[in-house]
DNA sequence: AGAGTGTATGGAAACGATTACATGATCTCT
DNA sequence: AGAGATCATGTAATCGTTTCCATACACTCT
């Protein structure tokens, strides 16, 4: 493939006039510029970002790694990164953890030997010794959706916990008192948020919580049906299950489905998360909805504050409740 | 950041020996690999992959352009494809076209000058230069899902002919006689095919198409509801309505719940391409699944293939009918 | 006319790795 | 014991850019 040198022999000038074209440099002239382009269209030369990048010692380049794009959540996020990278000239490399820590390394180590300018992490469990490594060594981090306590990074979220109070004060008005909640993984930033804010809420109601109704899923669909499944078999089951994530949602809908059960008649059920075909179930689904594009946008103009050396500022961003009918009617907001 | 001269100087050796154990080369001593070893956990050593590429001509990463990650269909075909590079030990860059000429563009370029060892392509449309270009400069190029005539590039795609034709049958013998058709944009591949086995399989059946029971959208939500609505005003409405791919599906959905037919009993609908939550609507929708893991993992085989100049064969996979109830009930396949 | 100021260009040294080739040491075999 | 093979290591060129510095020329000004 045709090199700056090809172009510049056949243009009959300098590498180095070819260098100022192509990252055009007033310090050239009109016809020189003119030839050299010339040139370049009869070589079909494409630069070679690997070898500016080594030069310049930038790659123009974000890493993303999320905990999983088949999560909706992920995707609108993984999408605003994208858009919102490609607007300020940057290209993203997107890892999928699948919310397993070593292949979270695996991505954090890979994309740190890509010499990413900048990485966005949506951070999988527990503190692993690479990332802090990583973070300690200077690498320009920015934690994304969750974050991890102990470490110095700047972070872009959304904050629950005044959704979930509002969810509770719904789901009380309409006459129901027995709620479960299928939490996160306590490792997770996220999960303890929710779990701490429901409890909070619930005692603000002035309702109480049976221990066996709260338990830890995994953010994944099994582990909520396999726990609606438990709430169900409760001697005194719940009159509402409220899922942590939008997969558990899910997982649960399988099994008061599976068991005839209606919706919200014999059993409500409540998501955090948001996605976009909540609105197509029977009933719709009432859900918390987290401002996704918006966290992912703002992630990246935050890590680029770091990349480019402006001081930077953590963001939460207020999630929000959005009424539809499955936890019952006859309410408005 | 240590280098790889740094490395060698702490652990008094040359950077040939240090660039040795990198690779382990078996010329190394084990004694001196520990020391070197050694020296690059003091140093907390990063190999630069830049460099690296640069000196090898080979970045050991794929690029994959596709319609849209909020697409299922093509989020799970990103997963796949992610999945089955790392295992061979690549990585992939994601660009998203969002169904644009120009942004597919905007990442054939990108992924070009970055030097990616191999390009997975869902075109978007018509043939563009640039990619005409590169095609034809040798770039190792396989499409993925759709492809383009006049090119002779390898594809991996599959084959909904024959499900469209059990389709047909399937509402043919619940009784149903007229079938509406949301078709894919002529200028897709995929849409093409896809009207051209509407059209096969109602002849094959007997079945007479009305001009105004074919309509094109652009594989988007809204143009599947807008059609929805057009269909559904005509002085004699179809009984099915069958959506060339799932977001047309769901704009048909929205269309025909805010009119408050039943499905199926008011009027029937179908979906080519199956996502996951299809199983969650009420009714659950019949629909053509398309084998989108497989599809994703081949491709990347036939591209490696490719690329380590191995003879490369295009891959013809089968959709195949999952019948559901959003057609009707009452049979046993 | 000579000094000073710009402006357009070229030469060559980096950037951080890989690798062909050279070298010296040790071993093996007759 | 000396020739040759094998092994561990080092030297230096190279990949395709960017960019500092030097240079040569054309102006302008006094």
């Amino acid at each position: 493939m045709a090199g700056i040198k090809d172009v510049a022999a056949h243009a009959g000038v300098s590498v180095a006039t070819v260098s100022r074209v192509l990252n055009d440099s007033p310090r050239v002239s009109r016809e020189t510029r003119d030839k050299v382009q010339a040139a370049m269209r009869a070589l079909r030369y494409r630069p070679n970002a690997v070898a500016r990048s080594l030069r310049t010692e930038a790659t123009r380049t974000l890493g993303l790694i999320i905990g999983d794009i088949l999560n909706p959540f992920f995707a609108v996020l993984a999408r605003a990164v994208e858009d919102e990278a490609r607007a300020a000239g940057y290209t993203v490399v997107i890892g999928n953890a699948d919310e397993r820590p070593e292949q979270q390394d695996h991505y954090v180590r890979t994309l740190l030997e890509q010499r990413v300018d900048g990485l966005l992490i949506c951070p999988t469990a527990e503190i692993t010794p690479l990332v802090e490594d990583g973070v300690r060594s200077g690498a320009p981090v920015v934690f994304l959706d969750r974050t991890l306590p102990g470490l110095e990074v700047p972070s872009v979220r959304a904050d629950g916990t005044e959704a979930i109070h509002d969810l509770v004060r719904h789901i009380h008005r309409l006459g129901r008192r027995r709620i479960a909640f299928i939490s996160g993984p306590e490792l997770l930033s996220t999960g303890r948020e929710r779990t701490r804010a429901f409890h909070d809420a619930m005692r603000a109601c002035g309702l109480d919580i049976p221990g066996e109704y709260v338990e830890a899923g995994d953010f994944q669909a099994a582990s909520g049906r396999a726990i609606a499944a438990r709430f169900l078999d409760l001697p005194e089951p719940p009159e509402v299950i409220f899922a942590g994530d939008n997969l558990m949602a899910l997982g649960a809908l399988d099994e008061i489905r599976s068991r005839g059960l209606r919706i919200p008649d014999d059993v409500a059920l409540a998501s955090f998360d948001d996605v976009a075909w909540f609105v197509h179930l029977d009933p719709p689904l009432t859900a918390i909805a987290q401002p996704a594009e918006e966290l992912g946008r703002r992630a990246v103009r935050v890590l680029l504050d770091r990349v480019e050396g402006r001081p930077v500022e953590s963001v939460v961003l207020p999630a929000r409740l959005v009424i539809r009918r499955s936890c019952g009617e006859g309410e408005t907001t």
